[in-house]
DNA sequence: GATGAATGAGCATTCATTCAT
DNA sequence: CATGAATGAATGCTCATTCAT
């Protein structure tokens, strides 16, 4: 069990992964991820039961593979919204409220245009046997090391400064995070079932705003 | 497929229905949904496969079952705190900071005091069928008729007032319930999963605070 | 419900699969359809269950394999006897006779030679859904076109002339088989019940006599 | 296993018992033996599980009852006919004749004006696990001693003048059977399934004069 | 690397039967 | 006599995983 496939990958069968990591999740997304099985993701991708293993090694692995894939993409959107805010030499509420902003529209973006891979992200969060925390193993995978608890890191380190300033009232980080994010994924859940007309990224904007309000001193 | 016991409910059925859910719910905590056996269910309640049946069905009837029990007794607390705030003549800003606190409180105290409960309704929404809403069939059981979308139209007009009154930003209220119940949940989340030292409740105003900050006109 | 297994046929599974319809007739025959389960098939045929589903799909696939395995082998032994009988360029009742003696024997002979096979397929049609006629699906598995619905047919086509020269009564061609098939099947059934001393084979001779009095015009 | 109920039979018992046969039947015409449950009779007949058990003992019972109820009924009928064809002094061709076009008539009326009842006698003849014949066990409840193998003795009675007399082939009795009963029996199983259009009363006559051409002299 | 037949532990579910009330 | 909750052995079927070709 939990066996590793034995083989470094080529160029072609990295693509092939790929293609079949993106079916997956369509299969995922339509039948829950206990409901797809091994079969189902071999008709979906056109590959054989052994292929399959001979890439994965096992179920369990192209759940975390889907996982990573989906959070890799999430953190390059991410860092890139928080570079693109830049980094100035003062530190006034206006940046702090930029950072923010490019927090929210960073989530109601990629959820907006990868719905799947964010349902999925969001609701699969591979249980780390490894008593706590400890997402280590894979997500070096993730170039750019912004995955799992990474990602805490790098956003408590781009707010610091106006925390240190002031500017914004001095929750832990974690409660930081819950406050720009929970309102967006709240939402998003809803809305990823079918249970909300509006769509997320209409109200980009309320959800930067109240953010904001929620957290600024 | 999906069979329904057809018997009338006694008494004492009815009691042995609710140590067998309790029972589930511990079950489904401990090794997931998915990882939870009928067997292991019948062991856990001292009950034999047959008689489960004869009073659920089947096990999907018993999720479901665990989730309005859930939802029910969520829907009773919620319920309680707001009318506990009380409904005064005039409408003022205070008022309608306490309904808030009163929702976050309730939030937070619910999922602190039944912690597995609250992970397994906020995880386990069943699947709709019916394309949208149309929660009606179990939720009449919900005494209070609180559960469900229910929830949605009982705060709605809870609020109603207020936002008239230009006290609160006319948000739809799809958001304001976003902006209320986002961040506690998704801190919950995390908590529940061990991810976060902090207790829940240890952020109770924390969170009513922010929630305020963030819907207040 | 009710899935089919996926994949094309090689050879040495095609043998496989026969063996295993002959193992499971066995296994009918002696413990009835309802009363053989999968497991007893897996021991006669020293095959895992997973195989047995591999192959099969699901134990009313193999309950109708084995159906059509035994009505092409009786098939291909009538088109056998009627062709024995050739066409003749005068059609004479003598020659008619022949061919209801042809019919008579096929049906005595088969089921003499192969009780558990006539047995079961006369005693286990498979339901078709489909209202009326329609066995079209697996027929054409059955090589020589002669299976189900389409026996009546051929039969049909065979006697034709003679019901035209006026030789045989022109009753429609249902009834014709009733009569000619009618009194074998009877007695066939008691004494593969063990009800009947006498073999049928005895009886070859007084059934044709009887089919051909019975019919001829 | 196999127990039996404890108690004399009332009235008002046998009534419901008759109307819980006939409830029975339905069931097991329109889902089988095997697929009828002991909880769907229960359904059918609006009485409760230990009733049932109350009255017959156990499924297997039922079945039995169900089968030499319907014997019952058509020994009864077939009975009537011979006897209405009287017992001349002289034996002729014509009586002969007549009793055979008796039994067909016998045959034919009954399935045709109970063919539910008729598969199901015809198709569910108990397994008499002693040895071999032997329906005495419940026969006798089966007034007038015309049930099981006393059949063939009752019509072997009948026809032995007529045999002797060098009237009828002196074919054993049981070809006899198969001769007169074969060809309707084969004709009502088709129509019964449904696939027959003509019903099968309106080859009564032929059938009556086919089965006399076959086996007279 | 690819293929798909084979494996078998494991699971949800059924159902005849019993028995306390 | 009636009721229906309780029982549990038995069954059909699933599915991740292995491995010979």
């Amino acid at each position: 069990m939990d066996s590793q496939p034995n083989h470094k990958s080529s160029a072609r069968s990295e693509l092939k992964k790929q293609q079949i990591l993106q079916k997956a999740l369509m299969c995922f997304t339509e039948h829950g991820v206990a409901g797809t099985t091994i079969e189902a993701i071999c008709e979906a991708t056109q590959t054989s039961v052994g292929s399959l293993y001979h890439h994965f090694g096992n179920k369990d692995a192209i759940m975390r593979a889907v996982y990573f894939e989906g959070l890799r993409d999430f953190g390059l959107l991410m860092k890139r919204y928080l570079n693109d805010v830049g980094r100035e030499e003062v530190v006034t509420a206006q940046h702090a409220q930029a950072g923010v902003k490019a927090l929210v529209f960073a989530n109601v973006d990629w959820i907006s245009q990868q719905p799947q891979w964010a349902h999925y992200v969001f609701h699969h969060r591979p249980a780390s046997k490894t008593t706590r925390q400890d997402d280590s193993n894979e997500d070096n995978r993730a170039q750019g090391k912004v995955a799992g608890s990474a990602f805490a890191a790098y956003i408590s380190n781009w707010f610091a400064p106006y925390i240190e300033a002031g500017l914004i009232q001095d929750f832990p980080k974690e409660l930081l995070n819950a406050f720009i994010t929970g309102p967006v994924h709240n939402y998003a859940r809803h809305w990823l079932a079918g249970r909300r007309e509006v769509a997320l990224i209409e109200y980009r904007d309320a959800f930067a705003e109240a953010a904001w309000l929620s957290i600024k001193k």
